[in-house]
DNA sequence: ATGAAAGCGCTAACAG
DNA sequence: CTGTTAGCGCTTTCAT
């Protein structure tokens, strides 16, 4: 950027024509003949010309980027979302701005004002867990700027969305383990501010129901990682609670409860079958293999963006439009008595 | 970016004062009455004024915008570098556009050109398995754009530059395992196009021939992968090769090897002791739990950045730096008989 | 087939 | 203390 940039005018310059004639040759205008065309494109290719796309940006109002507010990458669900919104993206000519916001509302807010100051063409937000007031969220629609939320959405906040069919997978997951002649089965359950919090028990609740097992809530543990599970796992055993299955939040959830039973000599799956839900490249790789639910991460990037081009491509408004996902219960060795 | 925007010029509109004492006002500029700052600031407020960045950009040639190569964001420690960088990058008010090359050499190329394009201040780069050919990273610097190489560097290439000291931190691991009282000890390497695949494999030799261990190659086996690992303890079993340790290039490497070998009944650590080489959140998630070097990648990220920031910011050159991580090794159970 | 001019939003001399 | 002007790099009418 700083005076070794090519622009137009030099090439202009050099060839002794206008900026405009230089412009329109590299965009294979028809107006030009054939001529000017090979000069301007030889001496641009001589002289590395880079198109300023910030100049461009500018005058189309449109910078052909989007931004990202994702809580935190390093999770292998949210970095594999990326994958996915990247490819879609780039495909389509679009840059990627990506923000956490480390699961903080204030950094949340940071991060939708900087995307609107980068004059991104539209915004695709999975909310933090901490978020709960959506002021700056109503800022983006405030300015037409096309949001759509991917996985963590916001209940009643008028915008596309996609998601997973959370309640079905917990509920088909919670299924297997009844299925399997599990009856005392607990659920360690992630925030419940969250929807897929939620979600996640009431499918957990209703395969019980279905089941005509009645636990109510009694299993229900707030546990939501490692450490918190391994916590949750010595209460239970402490307090002589019964159980014979787990079916976790989350994957890193599900191995600390799985770890810690092992730990006191308790049989996986024998005595307690568990399963995750997906967030990780964990499953395959702890003993015994751990049955989860697949999120499918890099679809939902995929299909997010897609939402998000259309949105942003389109000139007339249309209504808000929902894509749930299937999520598949991949069966593992921490659920099937071989 | 469509039209609801406010501009300066409404600001001043409203206001019956011009565009640039609004700039002013808005950045506190001793010249302007309290009065009148009062008055722009709030009005600004009110209308929900957004700085247009791009503008800026275009203005200052200056974007405040860092880029990133990355080979792939789903590998924890890329990710963790990730957080690192934005950290830092976004603490000094800068932007972060991230790319990914999926570890292909032309998708490095076009990531660079789309960069550039975008005007990036500086790019921070870790170079594809594949790359070769690196005349697309000196277009960078015939850009004057600077740019840092981490991790993954290019040997001989003038640019500065952040790594962890393989060399010694394999030494380390494998004369943990000479220390431990093995002998034979195995290498699962890397591919030596990469200096790290090198690095990594010099200072497991290095550590053998210091402990009067006069293997030479005979244990290395080319396998950077939970499915060649698989294969390559396969092959050593098949032909009855006697190990009993291995260090492996990369963790999840070092637990397919793990894994392959309990499925043959072999105990691990005692009758094998595995090393591994961190990049991944799976060394607490294994049985036993997995000894690893742990490369910081957060750390490498702010450091990587700081140095870049020092770069753009600075108005003279100054001779390429090379920082050097120290990268410790975290014993587990996999290395350490109880 | 090509050029001249205006303008995207903002800032920074240079005037008053 | 405030306004005028010019210009960052590019595109795009409107002329020629």
């Amino acid at each position: 950027m700083k005076k070794g940039f090519v622009t137009i005018k030099d090439i202009a310059w050099e060839l002794k024509v206008s900026p405009s004639t230089v412009s329109r040759a590299l965009k294979d205008h028809p107006d030009i003949s054939g001529e000017t065309k090979r000069a301007v494109n030889e001496l641009a290719e001589k002289l590395n010309y880079q198109p300023n796309a910030v100049a461009l940006s500018l005058k189309q109002q449109r910078s052909n980027t989007i931004g990202i507010i994702i809580p935190e990458i390093v999770h292998y669900f949210f970095s594999s979302v990326i994958s996915g919104i990247e490819d879609v993206a780039y495909e389509a000519g679009f840059n990627v701005i990506i923000c956490q916001s480390n699961e903080m509302a204030n950094r949340e807010k940071a991060n939708v004002k900087t995307l609107l100051a980068s004059q991104v063409d539209g915004i695709l937000v999975s909310v933090s867990k901490e978020t709960k007031d959506f002021s700056h969220l109503e800022k983006i629609l405030k300015n037409k700027v096309p949001l759509i939320f991917y996985d963590r959405i916001v209940p009643g906040f008028l915008a596309d969305q996609v998601i997973i069919d959370d309640f079905d997978a917990a509920c088909r997951a919670t299924r297997h383990l009844v299925d399997s002649g599990r009856k005392r089965i607990a659920h360690f359950a992630g925030p419940q501010n969250l929807l897929i919090g939620q979600q996640r028990k009431e499918g957990y609740k209703k395969a019980l129901e279905d089941a005509g097992i009645h636990l109510g809530e009694t299993l229900v543990y707030n546990a939501d990682n490692f450490e918190k599970a391994r916590l949750a796992v010595l209460k239970i055993l402490e307090s002589g609670t019964d159980i014979d299955g787990i079916f976790a939040v989350n994957d890193l959830t599900a191995i600390g409860a799985m770890q810690t039973l092992q730990k006191r000599g308790i049989k996986i799956p024998n005595e307690v079958a568990i399963v995750g839900f997906s967030d990780g490249r964990f499953s395959g790789i702890t003993d015994p293999t751990l049955t989860s639910v697949d999120q499918h991460g890099y679809e939902m990037g995929t299909v997010a963006t897609r939402m998000l081009l259309k949105r942003i491509l389109s000139k007339e408004d249309y209504p808000c439009e929902t894509k749930v996902l299937h999520a598949n219960l991949i069966v593992r060795g921490s659920s099937q008595v071989s």
